[in-house]
DNA sequence: CTTTTGCCTAACCATTTGGTTAAATCATCT
DNA sequence: AGATGATTTAACCAAATGGTTAGGCAAAAG
């Protein structure tokens, strides 16, 4: 049979998938429950295991393609025809531009990693995410070698960045608590960042001539 | 009655409040199990309610140690008769010593105050948490008119020094799947940031002279 | 029109889980 | 030793939760 779009415009399958990803990502696995889904995608909670087998898998979809998205930023800095310095920028104004979106999938990918280390080995069976890193090193290496930054541990590089973009969004509760600000000054405060990320890190990495 | 510390040597109190450490700290507040923590303890079930009225408020005495524990490190920078470069040396150093030897603790403070943003209000009521912080601004902002390092926004050099600290600690199982080192490679790894994340914050920051 | 087929709902079920209770121990004081 | 009060245990309970089922309904197929 085909689906149905009669009066939602969007289909069952589709709204559970985002409810559940909202309901996953502010809560946990174990914090959620598959009523607030339920409520959330306003549909029966039957209608979970219709589409689904059971939360498990229904969690491990969501995981899936929130843990490739986290990741996808990767993608921009390897590929394309770009000066070292643009691959880095750029690389830094996606990564900000994705976690303002989605400001719950950073906390969401590494808490549940870090509850069940086996989610790393069951989701990136198949993606190649080893081979983007290896990409990226050697990227940096020829850079080194060519003379245009500095030596340095492209590992170091990489978390460096990564750890520049999305600390201040899985933080963000508390450093808004901390210097009182309200959400609109702090999204624009990490959008400045965009700036002061790239200029500290390259700063650091090109050798002055 | 006085405690009785015969045979476990530590009383029964500490020993749940350790257990409830290890499982909350791993599972976070509705992934653990009461059963859980009381075997982690080795003791019955009914003692966590002897001596705690309920979860919620064994987790709360739990949050605001570990909670408490986290923001440590900024006392340090704050006080003590010390060269603003040596602040920043012996920040970074607590920090990344803190963290190494309780690995879950910035993650579990994150992941909580994300689901439930009150516990903030709640567990820094007492605690003088905006104290510190004005005080650290107030550091900076006097380097700043002194000449001795350029103009910055203090919130965000201590977002940036936190965050090259603490996203490494959080992300290790990430990135020790990503780059395939060990525990021990990877401890050291960190260890070596002690140096490299002073050095690409002074660097940035500091007035050539 | 009738049948089939996919979609959906209300009610229900089994298990897990946080929490309680009554009775048993154990240590201390008299 | 016996009384007293703190500590501990096994058994139990009610609510919550993931999951199931029997049946209804609407639209396409015949």
């Amino acid at each position: 049979m085909v689906k149905a779009f009669s009066m939602s415009e969007v289909s069952t399958q589709e709204r559970i998938k985002a409810a559940a990803a909202k309901v996953f990502t502010m809560k946990g696995l174990e914090g959620a429950r598959m009523q607030d889904i339920a409520d959330e995608a306003n549909i029966n909670k039957a209608m979970l295991h219709y589409y689904f087998k059971n939360k498990q898998q229904l969690f491990q979809v969501i995981f899936e393609e929130k843990a490739t998205k986290v990741f996808s930023a990767l993608d921009l800095f390897v590929h394309g025809e770009l000066s070292f310095h643009q691959r880095i920028s750029k690389f830094v104004e996606s990564q900000i531009s994705i976690f303002s979106e989605f400001p719950t999938l950073p906390l969401f990918v590494l808490m549940e990693v870090r509850k069940n280390p086996a989610l790393l080995e069951a989701t990136f069976r198949n993606i190649p995410l080893q081979i983007k890193r290896s990409e990226f090193q050697s990227l940096v290496e020829n850079e080194i070698s060519v003379g245009n930054i500095r030596k340095v541990d492209p590992q170091e590089l990489l978390l460096n960045i990564i750890a520049l973009c999305v600390y201040p969004i899985i933080a963000e509760p508390i450093f808004r608590f901390l210097s009182d600000m309200d959400e609109i000054e702090y999204r624009s405060f990490i959008n400045r960042r965009k700036d002061t990320i790239t200029a500290l890190i390259t700063n650091d990495l090109f050798i002055k001539k």
